[in-house]
DNA sequence: CGGGCGGCCTGGAGGC
DNA sequence: TGCCTCCAGGCCGCCC
């Protein structure tokens, strides 16, 4: 489901709200979502402060106090919403948190593709899931001079390329599409044929569609809504993710779909070499 | 080693 | 109404 500007601004919500409270409780409903949770080290948090709230790569890490940091990857299908304590339990509602003055938080996640875990805040760069992470994209240190160092060793299609969390993160399904038409390169282009030209106009469409995203409080394709509840405002400015056989906004052809690594892909056949 | 893809899950949409 | 197939915003791990 959520992409980097997705997660990007339940951090946000979550930051709002969550820092500096303390944890009163936490209720594990179900302790098999990807992976089998960390029960004891989760339950550790009780009693702990929330010191920060941030987003690496798609993740949401919660730093607590006492060197904890709590680790929550959405999937597909998470979500991570505050919602009143009596609200009636949905069956997908597999963790509560109980905060200071009733706050109370819930992951929901029907598919189960998401993940929880603990870890010291210290050693979180270690982590198994953090160690191989690429640069965030929104970072100096991804840039044309670095990334096209990248670009020219792949053989592999360029969308494989940069949705690829080795060389790049946050760059899901939706938003590949998108950085690759606005700067007019067919997903299926060979990596290692990109200018560096092709290659600085590509990092820039990267950072300005996803700030874009994040300014409009993500894409609500199917189901996102933030920690709030509220729905995201991107999928209306969507040029070509999931607009198969409509005109394209630049010139006069429609836009076509394939699979691609397994992947729906979305592009505009003239626009984009 | 890089690259390709199977598999993990549930639910909604659409065809018959 | 039901059943069946396909699809979905991610990504680890296994295979070649």
């Amino acid at each position: 489901m959520p992409e980097l500007p997705e997660i990007e601004t339940i951090t946000r919500k979550l930051r709002d709200r969550l820092d500096l409270r303390s944890v009163e409780n936490i209720t594990l409903r179900r302790k098999d979502l990807r992976y089998p949770m960390p029960v004891k080290l989760i339950q550790n948090l009780v009693g702990k402060k929330i010191l920060h709230v941030r987003r690496r790569s798609k993740y949401v890490v919660i730093d607590l106090s006492e060197n904890f940091s709590l680790i929550v990857h959405l999937g597909m299908s998470g979500r991570l919403f505050f919602t009143d304590k009596i609200a009636p339990l949905n069956k997908h509602d597999h963790v509560l948190f109980d905060f200071d003055s009733g706050l109370h938080l819930r992951l929901r996640d029907p598919r189960r593709f998401g993940m929880l875990d603990v870890c010291t805040t210290s050693e979180l760069n270690q982590h198994k899931l953090f160690k191989d992470l690429g640069p965030e994209p929104l970072e100096k240190d991804f840039n044309a001079e670095a990334f096209f160092k990248i670009t020219k060793k792949s053989l592999s299609p360029i969308k494989s390329v940069i949705m690829n969390a080795k060389h790049v993160v946050g760059v899901g399904n939706i938003y590949a599409s998108e950085a690759l038409f606005m700067a007019g390169i067919r997903p299926t282009r060979r990596s290692s044929t990109l200018s560096k030209n092709q290659v600085m106009a590509l990092c820039a469409s990267i950072k300005q569609v996803l700030t874009q995203s994040i300014s409009d409080g993500g894409t609500t394709f199917r189901d996102y809504v933030d920690a709030n509840g509220s729905p995201g405002l991107h999928q209306l400015s969507l040029k070509v993710y999931g607009q198969e056989g409509k005109n394209c906004s630049v010139c006069t052809s429609r836009i076509k779909s394939m699979v691609l690594g397994q992947r729906s892909t979305y592009y505009c056949p003239l626009c984009q070499k």
